[in-house]
DNA sequence: TTATAGTTTACGTGAAACACGTAATAAAAA
DNA sequence: TTTTTATTACGTGTTTCACGTAAACTATAA
């Protein structure tokens, strides 16, 4: 395997010389773009040589974060690597969400970035471990469920309705497959509502996702 | 601070003797309680005196995840540790979504127990560094939007009136809101139905929960 | 400048769905 | 045994949907 190939963006030159230094040890990583904003380092994409882009997310103009999504649609295989210090929820899930594939605090030390490099460029992911803790705790957030299970206090044939409805069925369909008539699957359907508080039946739809009735 | 009061859940009486041997060399640290599987540990869990849950996945019965699914209901306050040999992304996801606040490779060093027990006890989480990039590769498949974004070839107007839709409001007060006819309203949704090409408004629904038009 | 395409507005009509009330029957719980 | 809940179903009036039509306005490409 070659050498892989680094583009770097950071505000602070004094950074980026660091950094360089770091990186000039390895023989086998080779920086060959650099600069201090997003927009620069934007044309060193478009010939795509490069294998990973390590960036800051403070800039000035473009963030570090938009820079990843840009480079996520422009040169889908170069991956990012994300060198804040910032340690924000905010800052760390927006740069998941934009598909960064790494994500490492500035008192990261150098073994640990190298590592990460490496792992980057092997395709793998590299989020450091209190990073990674920060993610994993909005996760947990994300997939909980707190309110009560409608499974629990509708009845079965009520829970095959909803099913049904929630996957894209009309009333008249609904009655067809469960063998009883349009009225009675409205019925069901206002007493899911009564049952559930719900107004609308927006509302009845987002329940049964977040209870995984039904796929998003 | 007094005792961290730990319970162990293992089917092996072997790999509990040996997880009980490395407490017993923390002073601060007290195994309470211990069962070959989840039936036997819930009757200790109700004196609900214990901090930590340490529990293996693989139970004859009831598995691990769902004894801590039942201890998240029944003991709030109680903090499970996932110990598996498995590190297979359906068991990890699993015990996160069941409201794990850790998971361990049986591989794991006793430095490194002791430290996530330790940090969990305190009201944090730990998931050692594998765990996490399997869950942060989750996270990431999770919240990509693959899918052609809807705001790209929906008019302004069409948004607002899906936006409004999927927050529960009835086309009359869609219009309200807009100074038009319900009629117009009526229309807008007709256009969208025919350009994403979707059939049911179930399917509206989800598309906008994809792309965060609203929340679930 | 004049087509052409897309956006926003709106109506007509018949079918489908909804809201709200009522109600019979069977099974389960008090 | 009485009460409650589940399941079934209808009546009536309102709302929404599906499908078609169409005018006014905007942008933009020929």
């Amino acid at each position: 395997m070659d050498c892989i190939k680094i583009a770097l963006v950071d505000d602070h030159k004094m950074f980026r010389e660091g950094i360089k230094s770091v990186l000039s040890d390895e023989k086998s990583i080779q920086l060959v773009a650099e600069a201090g904003n997003a927009e620069e380092i934007i044309n060193s994409l478009s010939n795509c040589k490069i294998d990973v882009l390590i960036t800051d997310i403070s800039l000035p103009g473009m963030s570090g974060i938009e820079l990843c999504r840009y480079a996520k649609i422009y040169c889908p295989q170069l991956k990012t690597l994300i060198l804040s210090m910032h340690t924000d929820e905010e800052f760390v899930l927006d740069s998941v969400k934009s598909g960064a594939s790494g994500y490492l605090s500035k008192e990261t030390g150098h073994e640990e970035l190298i590592y990460a490099i490496r792992k980057i460029a092997a395709g793998e992911i590299y989020f450091s471990h209190n990073i990674s803790q920060t993610i994993i705790q909005a996760y947990r957030k994300d997939k909980k469920s707190t309110e009560v299970n409608p499974t629990e206090f509708l009845s079965q044939r009520e829970l095959e309705v909803l099913k049904l409805y929630v996957e894209g069925f009309s009333n008249s369909e609904i009655a067809e497959k469960l063998f009883i008539s349009v009225r009675t699957v409205e019925s069901h359907k206002t007493h899911i509502l009564q049952k559930t508080g719900l107004k609308s039946h927006v509302d009845l739809i987002k329940l049964a996702i977040k209870f995984k009735l039904t796929d998003l």
